[in-house]
DNA sequence: GGTTTCGTGGAGGTCAAGATCGGCGTGCAA
DNA sequence: TTGCACGCCGATCTTGACCTCCACGAAACC
């Protein structure tokens, strides 16, 4: 009848609230990375946290607001480490490599947050959907000023190519961590990856065979 | 303006059975298209359809199989349109061409099927994940045999290539079409994308700067 | 050391949506 | 004309998940 009297590791401890936030986004993020949304369960959030339901709605109002929560910290990242790659150099050939190599981190990386954004199983509400079109939108345009700077093409013609460019780099790092080749390491297939890209893109808009 | 224009579902007609069989599949891509697969209801695509709930379970066993029905259509679709565009013709920038286009046809018509493929919320669920990773896998497969055949490189490499093509392709066409700028029409942004591609892997495995 | 306060936990309400049963009407055959 | 068979419909059931109510215990303060 009486739960267990010795002291569960996180069981029953109390936590300042900032920090008891920090833990239930963490189990949060886990749970719906691996499910998805609609297959997550709050149960199984507060559960992974080691706190009851009630703890988890004195924080989050609710369900949708605490996928949106994870999902803006997601977008922001990518979004952020995208626009500080280009940044980091002039030279529009490392841009690429750069660019192309902060995908990849991102995806290899991040506990899987690139789930949020890339394989939401939330596009239909409109909050969601918004975000995610968001991130391929700022990081296309920031790819895109670059384009269009160098190549004066008109603004969507460059907004397409950087659009091509930003799902090249989503599509493959994710086929990439996917296959899970250990002999394919992630540098050596951004670099191929990036490879192309430049390639594709270099000398625009001459249109030489 | 509804999409029916002779057919005429009248309430408590009845139907052969393959007619009727027929009919709810419109009516289910319909309902999953414009709503997904977690916000469509049942009722909805019964009423849709023009007949009662029993009816659409006297044809399907469950909402995921009905589904999945729709969703190996839409994958057959545009696996067998890729492999034709890369078998129509045996000059590499043709096929690039071709193939862009493929990808934009049937992202531009065949009712917005391309949703079930490329923005599926049930992506969690096994069958489906299996089916939509078996679309970028076939169509990849196809392209990376071209590319594997005139630029040397092995398996894994040509695959990475093929699948950034067709990341390409896939989310530029959707944002294209998202975009649904009339000055800037189909033609044009396919082929916009597809010199982009060309440029990038003709030549390969040269690597020069 | 006692009291007060606040956070925690288990049990429950509500509701939406998938999945199913007793009437009904139509068309065919005798 | 009349009985029969078959497919369709309204109404219902159940399940599962999000979201709150009543006891308990630990910390804080005087």
């Amino acid at each position: 009848m009486s739960t267990t009297p010795e002291t569960a590791p996180k069981r029953g401890s109390r936590l300042p609230r900032l920090a008891r936030r920090a833990q239930l986004l963490e189990a949060a993020q886990e749970v719906f990375v691996a499910n998805g949304y609609h297959a997550a369960a709050m149960d199984d959030i507060a559960d992974r946290a080691g706190v009851s339901k009630p703890v988890l709605y004195q924080h989050f109002p609710g369900k949708l607001e605490l996928y949106l929560a994870l999902l803006d910290s997601s977008c922001d990242a990518i979004v952020a480490s995208v626009q500080d790659a280009l940044k980091s150099t002039e030279d529009n050939k490392l841009r690429v490599a750069a660019t192309m190599h902060a995908f990849y981190d991102y995806v290899a990386n991040a506990q899987g947050a690139f789930r949020l954004v890339f394989e939401s199983d939330l596009t239909n509400e409109p909050a969601v959907r918004e975000r995610v079109d968001r991130v391929t939108h700022a990081c296309a345009e920031a790819v895109s000023e670059v384009i269009s700077a160098d190549a004066g093409l008109s603004r969507e013609q460059s907004m397409v190519l950087a659009v091509s460019l930003v799902g090249m780099a989503q599509v493959s790092a994710r086929y990439w961590l996917g296959a899970g080749d250990p002999s394919f390491p992630q540098q050596q297939a951004a670099d191929l990856v990036a490879s192309l890209a430049w390639r594709g893109i270099r000398g625009f808009p001459r249109t030489d065979t």
